[in-house]
DNA sequence: GCAGCAGTGCAATGTTATAACATTGCGATT
DNA sequence: AATCGCAATGTTATAACATTGCACTGCTGC
């Protein structure tokens, strides 16, 4: 019995778990092709199009076409289970906090690697949203995008 | 003479002319086509489609073709005069602060009526830009987008 | 003259996303 | 059991967004 270190899949499994109950306690359901598609983005951190996903898909799912990707891509986004990265079309896994916390998460894109990086700060977040209503407007998407070079790329030059 | 109240026309020119002379100054050149872009998104604060613009264009020059908006727009956002809203495929031009200060803007996207805002807030940014250099990373773009709903779409729900 | 280069015209293609309609499966109602 | 209602999925086609590649023009410096 490994208490120490669980592997990776079991990891996996057990986060998939969680976000079908976290599903049903909303009246929602991850059904099986949600839950691949959520764990193909698990899967690969840096994010992934839509037309990749559905290659991916293909091999499980050979007739799946464009809508059955984007249905579940809308349905995790829904459920704060993704994001979606606009300027580059890019599809994410939610890294857990966001839709936890009632806090929009930050995104971090970086241009070179265009690895997508989330990040909590409620100070900033708190600032942010204290601007906006001073100009009359309302913090309201869940997703701040934002481009930043990552410490990797700033490392490597 | 009317030193009150110029036309918004001559608004605009004078906006274009001084554009224009800020792309000579840089070296860059602010050509026909390059300009009536400009000169549209100007005339569009919501901001415009890349197609829209093409239909437009095409009053003026038959020809055009999706390249031909393209890389106008590809020249005005190096030159700081235009935006790209990803998360909607949107062009607007830059409401003119952000690239004559060095500090990126902050890009107000309504989910409702799709206007967008520019604000300014050096606070804000110089936080964000604290937070996210106290993870590494170094902030890049210059345009953070974020959802917010504008004034307008509060009021009237 | 004539290379070299920025800008443009044009056709084809690639990529991302949605519309529209048919079908399946399953629990609730009769 | 038969029927209905509804959510999810399958299927086909198309809309919407963006890029590539190549040819041509009109300059500027040699
Ligand atoms: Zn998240
Ligand atoms: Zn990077
Ligand atoms: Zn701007
Ligand atoms: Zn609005």
């Amino acid at each position: 019995m490994n208490t120490a270190a669980p592997s990776p899949d079991a990891v996996e499994t057990g986060f998939l778990d969680q976000a079908e109950a976290s599903c049903r306690s909303r009246g929602a359901s991850l059904t099986p092709i949600r839950r691949l598609v959520l764990a193909l983005l698990l899967r690969h951190p840096r994010g992934l199009k839509a037309y990749d996903l559905l290659e991916r898909i293909k091999a499980d799912k050979p007739g799946a076409s464009p809508p059955t990707v984007y249905r579940a891509l809308d349905f995790l986004i829904e459920q704060g289970l993704a994001h979606k990265v606009g300027r580059m079309n890019l599809f994410v896994a939610c890294s857990q906090h966001c839709h936890q916390a009632q806090m929009p998460g930050l995104f971090l894109v970086c241009p070179r690697c265009n690895g997508v990086t989330e990040l909590q700060d409620d100070a900033v977040m708190g600032a942010l949203a204290a601007s906006l209503a001073a100009a009359g407007h309302q913090l309201e998407s869940p997703e701040v995008e934002i481009g930043a070079v990552c410490p990797a790329c700033r490392a490597a030059p």
